[in-house]
DNA sequence: GCGTAAACGAGACGGTACGTCGTGTCTTGAT
DNA sequence: ATCAAGACACGACGTACCGTCTCGTTTACGC
């Protein structure tokens, strides 16, 4: 199958020391404040082997942002019946889940990353949950009767995370009102 | 009046010659290439004299931001009188402006900005015309009756800056049909 | 006899394969610039192959110099009868010899190699054709007559070859007249 | 007289602090374990600030040899009366303490840096007091009538210096009949 | 013939050092 | 007091080799 003929193999283990280093780095001190020789220094590992697998910092993070190293947990917007309220309470969540005291927000640092590095920005959307898990929320709803069937659900998402986004850059702290007000603005017919 | 006893004021000539050069390496470079030693061999000026006067290169950035002198002109939504292909038109014009053949685009290089620096992130929302521009020309929809009178103006601005903003960060490219759809879900309730 | 219980055997186009790299490498670019990565994928061969037989670059070199890979010819001072005379022929060649258009000389690469590794230090002086050829030479001087019979045939020549050494590391031209001069200290006492 | 217009002016402290240390790691461990690196920590200087006012590791330690800086005393040939007995001391001793237990000897070192270092070379000879002390000493054995008038006493300091540092190189120890014997070659008519 | 064990190519690995770039602070002499 | 110039300590960059270490493959002996 392989044309591969013997010679030595890439090591697991330095490959997840990475990962783990880069996720261990990013969480603790954000995007900006990530180095090589940070990682290769907290993974144990040498510059070299880091280079030799990723070429850059943005495609590192870019791969343990796709294996889930860098979000706390699912985002996955709760089922309770009332779209509305779910949609509220997930907005808040993330919004809270994502603030750190010590070094800047995790959000802040993922679009820091996804403004350097092209797949970065492929995958934000969809793992900030846009991509599943929030459209099948709202798919769901159709079901309800609390979406229109010919609601624009792709473009709703798309409006719900620009918006975190925008006031996460904003540092427009989101008070219970506002994220009411903005969820309306999208579902209300 | 003032305690100030000899030596010369601000140069102002200096005060000039630097967000000159900030702003042409801003977009010449972005955000992201742009060094303070750059900008001062740029502008002819001492490192010191920069730093004496701004603290850090955002503050620099979100002067020149604040002077209007990042953005290539006044993005203004048209006002033909039916508000949605007025802001079709105005997304479109924003996306398509904002994109330099060298470098990365303007608005990733505010959005990597904005990630820095909070002065600009607060400026950002206002800078692309939403608080102004696009405000009035939701207002102004309302008089024609294309709005209801309680439709969320700001909701509406946040959404749609947002949805650019993702866009930008996931180098979607934005075509007329999706644009429209955006715009639809957001003022067809 | 042997307690080798199968296996194949060293590899004799492997070593050979390794000693001709180095010696092309080191005639092209030096001493200094020569790599054990560079001979290894210059002679088509693992890195391993050559640490398995060889400890050092320097032994490696010190193989070749005494396999005689490395002298481009023969340098055995001539006999005309007149030892003055071919002395000087003998130094002078050596001298212009052991230049090379684009790297250091011959000789320097010798010497730095002689600095780090003992063996090449403890060849150089044979290698230089001191110990067989020049004396044989002056030994025949003394059954001419042209010199004294308790002549110390093995300080002349250290005082040659170092001479030349000196002159190659100061980086001295050697004209016609100051390798007379030199030879005339010492054979003419 | 200069057109330098004020501006910092470079640092005596970190030049003196860069070459002491240069002198310092130079006489422990070597020319060849030296490292810029070694030298910037050793110092308490910026690895830039060598850099910036010299070029390589060579022209460091030639400055360091010009300077007098690596030569553990004055290796002046003394002067008792009788040049042989002179000589022979004088070689002894450049030899004795030009050994050390740790690293390679300091001859060697010097040797190697002249290898790489066209300057180093130029200056190995006058270095080892051959240019100088060692020819006023040979100049005063003419005028006490030890050597001819017209004694070659730059090729004699050549062919001295010479030998000595193939010795060096071959890791010959001196004992004291062969350096008697080298040295009554070449003063011994 | 048939294991079996050494030698081989390939090349990944943890390291060290390289020479360069940008940071923010500082010092100097001129204006 | 402010300026242009630029040296400084610091930290990170991405690259080159080092010597060691697995991998599978390829022999050539001893059973």
């Amino acid at each position: 199958m392989s044309d591969h003929r013997g010679g030595p193999v890439r090591s697991e283990a330095a490959r997840i020391a990475i990962l783990d280093a880069t996720a261990r780095l990013f969480a603790a001190r954000g995007y900006d404040h990530l180095t090589m020789e940070g990682i290769a220094a907290e993974a144990g590992v040498a510059k070299q082997t880091i280079y030799r697998w990723w070429p850059s910092k943005g495609a590192l993070v870019s791969e343990c942002l796709l294996a889930g190293r860098l979000m706390p947990e699912r985002l996955v917007p709760p089922s309770t019946g009332d779209l509305r309220t779910d949609l509220v309470e997930w907005f808040t969540e993330i919004f809270s889940v994502m603030q750190r005291p010590d070094g800047e927000g995790l959000v802040l640092s993922l679009i820091a990353a996804a403004t350097e590095n092209v797949e970065i920005g492929k995958r934000l959307y969809e793992s900030l949950g846009a991509a599943s898990s929030l459209t099948e929320r709202l798919q769901s709803a159709i079901g309800d009767g609390q979406l229109r069937v010919d609601a624009p659900l792709e473009e709703i998402g798309e409006a719900l995370i620009g918006a975190l986004l925008l006031r996460a850059l904003s540092r427009n702290p989101s008070d219970l009102e506002s994220v009411t007000r903005l969820i309306d603005a999208l579902i209300r017919p």
